[in-house]
DNA sequence: CGAGTTTGACCTGCGC
DNA sequence: GCGCAGGTCAAACTCG
């Protein structure tokens, strides 16, 4: 299943128009509400703002596909049936890859295969966690802390990132500030260091370090549970187990470790 | 000038 | 107690 979410990241990736990639949070956000939650999921942090989450997935995919449309001066019309039809291509597949992965889910499910939480390596307090539907994660995760979990287990998260963007920023919805950076030894990356902005009221601390294995990831730590809203108005805002993300990022998609 | 970043010093926990 | 590694502090610095 992540193979073929690969694969339509990597085409999306190849297409030459990036308004394309407005589409797949979209499908993403499905996903994040439960429908492809089986121990990682994946979110995009690429969209714009979500006008109407409630619509279905073929009306929100075409109003916005035309309201792009209209806002993007093409002078080759064919140009833009081609984006259309390739758009739809897209949009089919994602469509599948869904139906394929609630399916999938359903088939754990059935099969009775339990919902699981585990610890991780040495670390205490992180938490990997699976869910095998949209029930159980929302039972999991209502308050913010899954129950039965330190309400200051860490959430890791992955970001995908331009490998030569050597910065340690990411763009989550939240303010930062920086506090610190440290190498660490099982790393040549450098660990930085971030507090949310409104501390001390917030006590919100994330750890952001380039992954040892693919330089194209930054692996984010975070630790707490935000108390407040986002620092920045509208766009796609999304609570998962007090990781909050928004659809801010240039060309990334995360996963979640949760 | 204020907010955020950098970076060396310092603190703390852990293993030996 | 000592050394090491991770985490934090805070003065200096940068930038808008």
């Amino acid at each position: 299943m992540l193979n073929q979410i690969d694969r339509v990241e990597r085409d999306l990736a190849s297409s030459s128009y990036g308004l394309l990639l407005n589409f797949l949070p979209l499908a993403f956000e499905r996903m994040e509400k439960g429908h492809l939650f089986n121990g990682n999921c994946l979110i995009d942090l690429n969209s714009n703002p979500m006008q109407n989450p409630d619509e279905s997935l073929n009306s929100e995919f075409e109003d916005n596909f035309t309201g792009h449309a209209r806002g993007f001066s093409l002078k080759d019309t064919e140009e833009l049936d081609r984006l259309i039809s390739e758009n739809k291509k897209l949009h089919d597949m994602l469509a599948t890859l869904i139906k394929n992965q609630n399916d999938w889910v359903q088939k754990q499910c059935n099969s009775g295969e339990e919902c699981s939480r585990k610890r991780k390596h040495d670390d205490s307090n992180f938490v990997e966690k699976k869910c095998c539907n949209q029930a159980c994660w929302e039972e999991c995760w209502s308050h913010g802390t899954p129950k039965g979990i330190k309400p200051n287990a860490s959430k890791k998260v992955l970001v995908r990132v331009d490998p030569s963007d050597m910065s340690l920023v990411v763009k989550d919805g939240y303010q930062w500030r920086k506090y610190g950076q440290k190498v660490t030894r099982d790393n040549p990356s450098p660990r930085a260091y971030y507090k949310c902005s409104f501390a001390p009221i917030c006590s919100v601390k994330k750890k952001v370090q380039r992954s040892v294995e693919d330089p194209s990831l930054l692996v984010v730590t975070y630790e707490g549970k935000h108390y407040h809203h986002y620092h920045h108005h509208s766009s796609l805002q999304s609570e998962t187990a007090g990781v909050s993300l928004q659809a801010r990022f240039p060309v990334t998609l995360l996963r979640v470790l949760i």
